[in-house]
DNA sequence: TTCAATTAGTTGCAAAAGCAACGAATTGGA
DNA sequence: TCCAATTCGTTGCTTTTGCAACTAATTGAA
């Protein structure tokens, strides 16, 4: 009996945050979707959707069709990249530029309802523990996907 | 700018788990939801549906389905409380407790590598951290879904 | 007791996500 | 140079998830 449901909480902290994406979303175009990519985009313009893909762990047919949504919805453009003809690179439109203030409120409250959870001095910690799991899941999951 | 990007995190490793649990669950009639919900019974057995929504953070329209789904795999029973008739009791069956050995080995090969991330005494922090998060998270988003 | 409000579970429907096959561009070795 | 293998992105299809409306049982207040 493992004393620690780390699927659980996992499963559970992702799903609310979903939910509370959508919430805060709902008087914009956007899903969380959109939204984590638009974020993306703030700290990577000009990334390719490849980039994305492994930046989210995420299937690229999730992201091509998000990328079409933003398109659509003027927060992104892209041209393809001249180096490499098969790659666009995405950037951010002044409409998403202007959602920034937005959107740093709804990633500030979120980031205080997960850190509220947590005594002062632990709340330094999960973000470094976080970002360290997600690492080197993402690229474990990504082997043992291709030695299949 | 925020340093730390726990949506990102959360997403990832979320979507990291639910790849790697299918693939390990390929051979069986399983699902990831299925295989949740299993690990939350061996824990709790008895639980009403309802129990799971909470236990979980997750739709009870997802729960109706997996618990439909594992009966029909034969893995649980249910019986209406009698304290309750609205509510259902449920319960792992023989071939649930069978698979026991199998649930366990796929539970520490996904701890193993959610933990090899991390240095030997930052280990401990995580699930505890985790809990602490997914607790107050989960009853912070239904909280905040009620006052809408 | 009675009936409105709440709660557990189900189901129809729509949105979202993942898989696999595909086209076009690129790479690299013979 | 040529062609096989790889890579980036798209699309059709299926599976999974979430929302909302519903039934049946329960609770509690008048």
């Amino acid at each position: 009996m493992t004393h620690y449901q780390y699927g659980r909480y996992i499963a559970g902290i992702y799903r609310a945050s979903q939910k509370y994406w959508k919430m805060q979303l709902v008087d914009t175009d956007l899903r969380p979707v959109d939204f984590q990519i638009l974020i993306s985009l703030r700290h990577h313009d000009g990334s390719s959707q490849e980039d994305l893909v492994h930046w989210m762990f995420i299937d690229k047919s999730v992201v091509a069709r998000a990328v079409k949504h933003l398109i659509e919805g003027g927060y992104v453009t892209r041209k393809v990249n001249e180096q490499d003809r098969r790659a666009y690179q995405l950037f951010r439109t002044e409409k998403a530029i202007a959602f920034d203030p937005e959107m740093e409120r709804i990633l500030n409250e979120w980031e205080g309802i997960i850190l509220e959870a947590l005594p002062e001095d632990e709340q330094e910690h999960l973000g470094d523990l976080l970002k360290g799991v997600f690492m080197h899941t993402g690229s474990t999951v990504r082997r043992i996907r291709q030695e299949d």
